[in-house]
DNA sequence: AGTGGAAACCGCCATT
DNA sequence: TAAATGGCGGTTTCCA
């Protein structure tokens, strides 16, 4: 994981009646020429079991020139779910074509309910996954071998990936895009898109749960905003409890309820990745740093750092030096 | 690398 | 009665 290469080609696998927005997340992604702002390209092409036209769930039709053999030759593949229930597999021609890739060294990642075709290539025995909300339950009871997790945004196992809802997509691929290419070029398709630029793999599907009577406004994203405006400063799970006007014991349950993750982890995590943007972008010691995004050492930093990106934060900088 | 104190986490449970 | 709350304490994790 460390040293892979960033992808260049890139295909999406568009089974009959495709969803449409997964499609066009990952067209807008790939498919879409952004190198004039200094954005990387990508070699895109859309795969399906035979070229031709293709319906999507909505009525749309698209024309798809390539096959499977081009959906093997890809370094990353986007296996895009059908629109209607995943009960039927994929034919055995792209289960395989879906393995060779893998096999081949192409990262493998799904969208929604392009799990359950992932997940009917074994690839994905012994290994996290998640999917659609609504189809945990049925992928739970037929993918024994598989350690779902219902309630993420996405789940990344390195070479596997699969996202949940359609627009969680967009989520993967951004993340997908930090991993390989760096925070500063995820951002800049996030700020094309107009999206916010991070939410976290492990927030749940259900961010803000409507409620029912008039108490829209909880304060706790406010705090959370306020945390993110004020990482340097030590942040204590009773300051921000405080913050939100709860006891700590019911914000950490609130907390989780809404992000999926503990206040510590989720503060861990962004001071992280405020971490490794201050590293791709400026120029300040490993120290300064540290010091910046609220690590109380340099020690801190580095240790957290070489636990989630596998490198320590000088090789980080000097690896994305030259972009 | 080891370590001691502090913070965090989470199940449990009484209370509202 | 069902659901939310918040205190308690055992265990884990963090960090200087």
């Amino acid at each position: 994981v460390t040293a892979t290469r960033p992808f260049r080609s890139v295909a999406a696998y568009l089974p009959s009646c495709v969803g449409d927005l997964s499609l066009g997340i990952v067209g807008e992604v790939f498919g879409c020429d952004r190198s004039a702002g200094g954005l990387p390209g990508f070699d895109f092409a859309c795969c399906a079991h035979r070229p031709g036209r293709v319906r999507t769930e909505s009525g749309i039709e698209v024309q798809v020139d390539h096959g499977l053999d081009r959906l093997v030759a890809a370094d990353l593949v986007i296996v895009l779910p059908p629109g209607y229930a995943p009960d039927r597999p994929e034919p055995p021609e792209v289960l395989a074509a879906l393995r060779e890739a893998h096999r081949r060294g192409a990262i493998v990642a799904s969208c929604c309910t392009g799990a359950f075709t992932l997940a009917d290539t074994g690839l994905l025995d012994g290994r996290r996954a998640t999917t659609h909300w609504q189809w945990a339950e049925r992928f739970a009871a037929r993918y024994p071998s598989v350690t779902l997790h219902p309630d993420v945004l996405y789940v990344d196992e390195g070479d596997l990936l699969t996202g949940a809802g359609s627009a969680a997509g967009m989520d993967l691929l951004l993340h997908l895009l930090r991993r390989e290419y760096g925070a500063a070029v995820a951002t800049a398709f996030a700020r094309h898109m107009v999206v916010a630029p991070h939410r976290d793999g492990g927030q749940a599907q259900f961010v803000a749960r409507p409620l029912p009577d008039g108490c829209c406004d909880d304060n706790l994203s406010g705090v959370l905003e306020w945390a993110l405006a004020n990482l340097d400063r030590p942040l204590t799970v009773e300051r921000l409890a405080a913050r939100a006007l709860m006891s700590p014991r019911s914000f950490a349950r609130r907390f989780r309820e809404a992000t999926g993750t503990t206040p510590a982890a989720w503060l861990r995590a962004q001071r992280l990745r405020r971490a490794e943007e201050l590293l791709e972008t400026g120029d300040l010691s490993v120290e300064e740093v540290a010091r910046r995004v609220g690590f109380g050492s340099a020690a801190a930093l580095r240790e957290h750092f070489v636990r989630q990106r596998g490198v320590p934060p000088r090789d980080y900088r000097r690896a994305f030096a030259g972009r």
